[in-house]
DNA sequence: ATGGCAATGTTTCATTGA
């Protein structure tokens, strides 16, 4: 079972190059995007039951929107989280498939000063999530928990740690936010397969940053012990993101390959 | 210290993204 996470940076717009890529290079079981853009009743239903998916959505218009498609069928689907910070944007979705619980998270894109409100409501929503996920993991203990964290952890996970000093997205801050995840049970499956592998997951448009692979990894597939153990690969796949037309995300999808119960 | 590109809708500019 292919497990797939990906910041589409407005479905509508990628819808194209999504649904080529699932029918010719990557048919995965469970696509979990980001930032679609869109309330539901804008979203490409169709070109996704077509190709035999379950879809799942928590989005509004404009900003955000987390959506879940997925070919195995989902046992329970949850968008609201009676708290205020996780229900503030459509930014998390839950669902249930096979035996396992897994969550899709579009993360804040913070600031790099420590004054501005979104620094705050970046931190606020991954005290949040990690209160949240705490206790789901005294109830479930299979859980996957995937998304755009807009966190990179290490200086091998940035082309230039040097240059992202004092960044948003590379704050020591931040990064202890997305560690204590990490201390409540669950794994970075990409860094525990792959320790010292550099390998990106977003490139600046702006630079054109991709051809020179100037990145960060800042998505991921996080998940509990018991999943973590059935991981059996996981990879970046940049087949969306070198080429040129139709415009591409700037974020490529993330892929992992888990075994079913 | 800043821009650069892309998408959205409040649309020919402001806002957000990282």
């Amino acid at each position: 079972m292919k497990i797939a996470t990906f910041n589409v940076n407005s479905i509508r717009a990628r819808e194209e190059l999504v649904i080529t890529w699932l029918r010719e290079k990557n048919p995965v079981d469970i696509l979990c995007m980001q930032e679609i853009k869109c309330e539901s009743k804008d979203f490409p239903n169709e070109s996704f039951s077509r190709l035999g998916y379950e879809i799942a959505i928590n989005s509004q218009k404009r900003y955000n929107g987390v959506c879940i498609c997925s070919k195995i069928p989902f046992k329970r689907v949850k968008t609201i989280f009676d708290d205020l910070i996780l229900d503030e944007q459509r930014r998390v979705i839950e669902v249930e498939i096979d035996d396992f619980v897994l969550l899709n998270v579009y993360a804040p894109h913070g600031d790099s000063d420590t004054d501005h409100p979104k620094y705050r409501f970046k931190m606020d929503f991954y005290d949040a999530l990690n209160d949240y996920l705490f206790s789901l993991l005294k109830s479930h203990k299979k859980i996957i928990v995937v998304g755009d964290m807009n966190v990179a952890l290490e200086d091998k996970d940035v082309y230039d740690a040097k240059e992202f000093e004092n960044k948003t997205g590379f704050l020591e801050s931040e990064k202890e936010k997305l560690r204590a995840l990490l201390k409540i049970g669950l794994h970075d499956c990409f860094r525990e397969k792959y320790p010292n592998k550099t390998s990106f997951t977003w490139w600046d448009y702006r630079t054109a940053g991709i051809w020179r692979d100037e990145g960060m990894r800042i998505d991921y597939i996080l998940a509990s012990d018991d999943l973590l153990k059935r991981c059996k690969e996981i990879e970046v796949d940049l087949w969306t993101r070198r080429r040129r037309s139709p415009t591409p995300s700037d974020h490529a999808p993330v892929v992992a390959e888990v075994f079913s119960s």
